[in-house]
DNA sequence: TCTATGGTTCACCATATGGCGAACCAACAA
DNA sequence: TTGTTGGTTCGCCATATGGTGAACCATAGA
């Protein structure tokens, strides 16, 4: 509980990188070795990794090494504990706006009425 | 286009900390004044400025100033511009889970006929 | 007018982030 | 065994972030 928030600020500061979004995007197709997730990008190896290593200690990715290839996979259920907060909270802004709304309704009827 | 990745880049940055997750919850509730928002927090009103501004050059938060007091409240846009973002790659992701899952089962049937 | 309140700005600090190049390790291929 | 390829680690740098205290401004109230 307590660490959970830990964890959305960690994953939260993950997504905030458009390089790291893009990964997730490609990820999203598919397994990838490091090099292959790299080639789009013209940073080095060294600044890449550093991006990888944000995206998997946020848990959004997790990768295993066979041989002296490391391949990267997407891990969805941190991607889906970031979209239930976000949920969570646009649920109660929208509870609030429709009672909001059916309150500005009512004065609308009361106003006809009179 | 381009500017929505700079916009996702804010949103989510502004989402990874638990002050400004916090102050989202609070004003979920109803817009606040600047001083009653930084109530909870044991930070400086200096500190806690940062954080508003960050939130509010992001886009998810707007405020006014009326006499002295500065009146925050939310802008429900930009956090359903995230939430968006999120459900479209976990559909993605869905999407392949399903393929992957009728693949998975056709396998299945397959073997139980032979 | 004086004072307390709500907010703002400024200078400063420590740490985190995102990038680089260079050197290095490990495994597959010739 | 000797390259070559795929990753990794290291030291370094510039800038961004998140915090501080102190001074300051502006308005509401006595």
């Amino acid at each position: 509980m307590a660490n959970q928030q830990t964890a959305l600020d960690t994953v939260f500061h993950a997504l905030a990188d458009p390089t790291r979004r893009a990964v997730i995007g490609r990820l999203l197709q598919g397994a990838a070795p490091v090099t292959r997730l790299a080639e789009p990008f013209t940073m080095g190896l060294p600044a890449f990794l550093k991006h990888l290593a944000v995206l998997e200690t946020s848990g959004l990715i997790r990768s295993e090494k066979r041989g002296r290839v490391r391949t990267c996979r997407i891990d969805a259920d941190r991607l889906a504990a970031a979209e239930g907060w976000l949920a969570e909270q646009r649920a109660i802004w929208q509870g609030r706006t429709d009672r909001l709304a059916a309150f500005v309704e009512s004065q609308n009827s009361q106003e006809k009425a009179s």
